[in-house]
DNA sequence: TTGATATGCAACCAACTGGTTGTATGTTAG
DNA sequence: CTAACATACAACCAGTTGGTTGCATATCAA
């Protein structure tokens, strides 16, 4: 079906993460990536709640301060959190629209499957009048 | 905010893939893994729409028949596709039903941040008597 | 049986991950 | 200034990933 699938979207905009605009297959590699892993998973889902610096971050997790720092550079590479320099600490939170975008990516995929079905369904509809 | 964060759901079933029960962090690792590869993706999104034999597959892909085989046994083992024997050839499927289960989960941490809107209504909410 | 096709699997390899420790730098408190 | 704290970053290491090749096995076609 698709060959050339790693030169789909548009150029990369710099490895950053921008809020609007399509997302590149590496993109989207580092947002699938940066969610797999319950540490991260976690971190997002605390910094979508409320901010937190990294080292209260790193206080909730059996791993030292710098391997908890690595996951949040992980997942600011990935867009899902930003970083806001306070003082002397940084402040996490998470990025909503970066997780809506991953669900649009899903959906994306859903409509795929539903168009076989519905496919499925005009083919049932010159059997029968009535197949809902 | 958790510290046992990996010991959160039931045990695991048997690192297989089933369509219902709740998901193992270890299972949704390897879900979100599995979407993490350009190739893997694009495998998913052909298999939702039409079966596919690993050599269909293998055949407009830029590597090997092994590596293919290898995208297609992670996608297996994180349940997004099925395979099955049919005389020499093994027919792969997408499993929609395990996009769902991502949306489902992404929709937790939708309302994560959504309950944090809602607070934040209703701090408006006892000062203006329409907002919204 | 023979040959072509489709798959499975093991061994191997370079690159990446996810953790560690150590050190340097910037910031706040006395 | 000095001490403590918060962060950044580099070096290192074991395990995993994503690719390869080679070989074994199973099935289909003559």
């Amino acid at each position: 079906m698709i060959i050339g699938h790693q030169a789909r979207t548009t150029a990369e905009p710099g490895t950053g993460a921008p809020s609007t605009a399509e997302l590149t297959d590496a993109e989207v590699d580092r947002l699938f990536r940066a969610l797999a892993d319950a540490t991260r998973r976690d971190i997002v889902r605390r910094t979508l709640t409320s901010e937190a610096t990294i080292s209260e971050l790193a206080g909730d997790y059996d791993m030292s301060f710098a391997a908890v720092q690595k996951h949040v550079t992980a997942l600011e590479a990935a867009g899902l959190v930003v970083k806001e320099s306070r003082g002397r600490e940084r402040i996490v939170r998470g990025v909503p629209e970066r997780i809506e975008r991953i669900q649009d990516l899903l959906r994306g995929f859903e409509e795929i499957w539903r168009g076989r079905i519905g496919r499925m369904d005009a083919l049932f509809a010159e059997d029968s009048p009535t197949t809902g």
